[in-house]
DNA sequence: CAAAAACCTTACGTTGACGTCAACGTAATA
DNA sequence: TATTACGTTGACGTCAACGTAAGGTTTTTG
């Protein structure tokens, strides 16, 4: 059960795997790599509502079949930490790229969209012309 | 070199794989899982213009995210071939489906291209101040 | 005509992103 | 108190999508 005086930042892992639709290993493999990195109440990972958000990029990243690099250092973007101004460039490239990247997906999806479009259509009618028959 | 008399629809496999940036190996083994057929001159490859086209669909499918199996999926519905009424109507809920897949990566797109102007922003913002310093 | 370039097949290796046990600790519950 | 539920850490397995030789033929080129 959700405590009651802590109830709005708090998670289980299964709690917040089952919100997401992921399973535990996910999430404690993502923490493997650095992507999560949940504070611990003895041994029990405790997910905060950071970790929550994190997650959430994370998957919204796979939807857009980035890798967990990519999501990464997508993430890393929403905490610049980055003092230096060479990292700052740098930074400022990676999200022209990525930028692109989207770009590129718009157009891509544009296009698929109307070609499943046509191929619904050429259904449809297929179907109708056998239903008359 | 390209032969002056088909030029029109013939690829060797070099050809075709600089054009799109992908390895050889990548050609054959798109071959060897069905999504490429092309024909043959003795053991030689040589690609058409229906391939090459294929080709561009597998790798819209990837920029997209999809695997392979989707990619396979989407262009069978290019070329119906299907006479049967159950193929037409799961054919037509699989259209439904991946358009669902497209329909929230363009949400996602959105939603994460206006993180990429905060954070490209939040850059810039911090460069200058540095720089005045 | 010899060497380089381009093609082939076969087959084992690799990487990312987890799945799937095994073996164990702890905490609530009937 | 025994069982159920949820948590933990290894560690090996798996699947997709190729990479990477190794070894052999044919074709092109200097």
């Amino acid at each position: 059960m959700t405590n009651i005086v802590t109830s709005s930042a708090e998670y289980s892992i299964t709690d917040l795997c089952k919100e997401f639709g992921v399973t535990t290993r996910t999430a404690r493999y993502y923490e493997d790599i650095g992507l999560l990195s949940p504070s611990r109440r003895g041994q029990t990972r405790v997910y905060s509502a950071a970790d929550r958000t994190r997650l959430r990029l994370i998957l919204r990243g796979k939807r857009l079949g980035l890798s967990l690099e990519d999501s990464r250092q997508i993430i890393d973007m929403y905490e610049p930490g980055k003092t230096n101004i060479d990292q700052l460039n740098s930074l400022v490239d990676a999200i022209r790229q990525q930028r692109e990247k989207l770009n590129q997906q718009l157009d891509d999806i544009g296009n698929l969209l109307k070609d499943l479009n046509k191929a619904e259509a050429a259904c449809i009618d297929a179907l109708k012309t056998n239903g008359d028959s």
